[in-house]
DNA sequence: CGTCTGACGCACG
DNA sequence: GCGTGCGCCAGAC
């Protein structure tokens, strides 16, 4: 995973958010070695529809744990319900224990 | 080739 | 604590 294009980074990362967890566009821009690109991987995710692979793009949230991309995402609140399965608590589009169910994706080289 | 936009983030007022 | 503005990287027009 070094020579990948950023997108397929991305897409690497948010994949490998365990299930009930979630992380920030900051968290993975940094993880990928873009701090300053967080506005890339949610661009990325916004194609992540493009994609044949599943992107649990439902469990990435900006660094304040609010779901900015729910209107982007399958219907409206398919994000919520998929988030509240997950024992993740949303609450008018903010992750309340957003604390307890980040995770910080790792470092790729 | 120049310009704008975008699921963000941070600095400043 | 909240609202506004600027910056970043990459793609689309």
């Amino acid at each position: 995973m070094v020579n990948t294009d950023f997108f397929e980074k991305v897409y690497f990362v948010t994949r490998l958010i365990p299930y009930g967890k979630i992380t920030t566009y900051g968290a993975i821009a940094k993880s990928i070695g873009a701090p300053k690109a967080a506005r890339m991987v949610g661009w990325a995710l916004n194609k992540c529809e493009n994609q044949t692979e599943f992107v649990p793009a439902h469990r990435v949230v900006n660094r304040n744990g609010i779901l900015t991309g729910k209107h982007h995402f399958f219907g409206f609140d398919t994000m919520k319900q998929l988030l509240h399965s997950e024992g993740i608590i949303c609450k008018n589009d903010k992750i309340i224990n957003f604390n307890k169910v980040f995770w910080e994706p790792p470092v790729i080289v």
